[in-house]
DNA sequence: CGTCTTTGACCCGCGC
DNA sequence: GCGCGGGTCAAAGACG
């Protein structure tokens, strides 16, 4: 099912960011990147192993960016102020959908987006208690872009680790500059 | 047999 | 109110 050899392969061409830019999280705006700098996706990463994050430079071409805010509204009391979760959007460069990073995830729904011939799939963790989700899109005008958008943090160690060491050995690559 | 995927239906917010 | 678009549920099937 996953395609390891395929993994972050590169194809020239290197398109714009921004085409990501406006595919996604055009009706919120990109704010609240001090909230993702404390608790989000330093602490996602810290929990994957990384320490500092400041270039992800990888020679993969593979960039992020910091959108939109999702509402948590959880339909608690009416008067509590709206929760927002912040989302991490992942550019990545390769030719298969499911980027593994090590979180076991079950996939919940797959819709077809507008604009995009592509369907957007949408994954949650498995673990008890975890809420969080991930979305996978693929963008129409490049075949070769993955994005994909975190929703929330981890609150537990990865599960699912030593079983396939390719993959390991890719994430190496992509977390070494 | 347990876990995860598939897929249509359902829900909800929003604009007209 | 209604339709549309995006997000989620859940039953049934696939798969190891």
């Amino acid at each position: 099912m996953e395609n390891y050899s395929t993994y972050f392969s590169s194809s020239s061409s290197t398109p714009p960011t921004s085409s990501l830019t406006l595919s996604m999280a055009d009706s919120h705006a990109y704010n609240e990147f001090q909230g993702i700098k404390s608790n989000g996706f330093l602490g996602l990463m810290s929990q994957m192993g990384v320490s500092a994050v400041s270039n992800i430079d990888v020679p993969q071409s593979r960039s992020f960016i910091v959108g939109s805010e999702t509402d948590v509204n959880s339909g608690k009391k009416k008067g509590e102020k709206k929760i927002r979760k912040p989302r991490y959007a992942f550019q990545t460069r390769s030719q298969v959908d499911i980027l593994d990073d090590g979180y076991r995830w079950r996939k919940y729904g797959q819709k077809a987006v507008k604009n995009n011939k592509f369907p957007r799939s949408y994954y949650r963790c498995t673990h008890q208690g975890c809420n969080v989700k991930k979305q996978v899109q693929r963008l129409t005008k490049d075949e070769a872009i993955v994005v994909t958008t975190y929703e929330g943090m981890h609150s537990h160690p990865i599960e699912k680790s030593t079983d396939n060491f390719e993959h390991i050995l890719s994430q190496m690559q992509i977390y070494t500059s």
